[in-house]
DNA sequence: TCATAGGTACGACTTGAATCGTACCTCGGC
DNA sequence: GCCGAGGTACGATTCAAGTCGTACCTATGA
């Protein structure tokens, strides 16, 4: 259509998006890079996923899918980092609820 | 703990809500609704979803379990309202995503 | 060169969730 | 009082998604 620049998060997609936070892993994973203003690159191991390698080589690949991280593959690493600006851009403040949602459970205790 | 007196939205999950707008026919729903700036009550019927009558009642059951939505039963006729303000302090700019979906679709012609 | 650890593909299993038919309830309009 | 329509509970079916074991790849460090 006549929009033919596309711009830096054109193509996450609300739906798709929200289907990968819904599951409390991939929240997880989200709650902390969003509350990481350093935006560094990590690894998938850094997280401490409390389920098994393959569980987690599939949460990171639905949240790569969905557009909300970038990956570098090292071989034996992956490098993943948020794709802060492309998110902020197309879904101004979801990133900040997500972030939030850090503050909010170190007060409370939990997190769904 | 500390805080005792609760503030319209403490009850809302965002585990929970997150779920709840990850179907694609609740979300319509939730756009719907947050595009519409007069918070009128309106009846299920009345959003046209393309599923059965039991489907429909679980979709609402589903939202209003997620504390989206408060409801008033007439009998033969369900009243629902978005609870916007509640949402809003909870999950600030929440609703603004979900409304700028609608402005995006009514643009692009669809919403996954 | 070998061992280790991060990571992945595939397939199978389990669980969660969406779907809707059946049967019923309730209220408003006629 | 009857009819029609909005709505619901229950149960069964189907589909989506989460899980992980097996087997493998790759890079780094010793």
């Amino acid at each position: 259509m006549p929009e033919t620049s596309a711009m830096p998060g054109d193509d996450l997609d609300l739906g798709t998006v929200l289907r990968a936070l819904a599951d409390a892993h991939r929240r997880a994973v989200m709650i902390e890079l969003a509350a990481d203003r350093t935006d560094g690159e990590r690894t998938c191991h850094s997280f401490n996923l409390p389920v098994s390698k393959q569980t987690r080589t599939h949460h990171f690949r639905t949240l790569c899918d969905a557009g909300l991280l970038c990956e570098v593959d090292y071989g034996n690493k992956k490098g993943v980092r948020l794709r802060r600006a492309a998110i902020d851009r197309r879904f101004p403040g979801l990133l900040d609820l997500l972030a939030a949602e850090s503050s909010r459970s170190t007060r409370f205790g939990q997190e769904d």
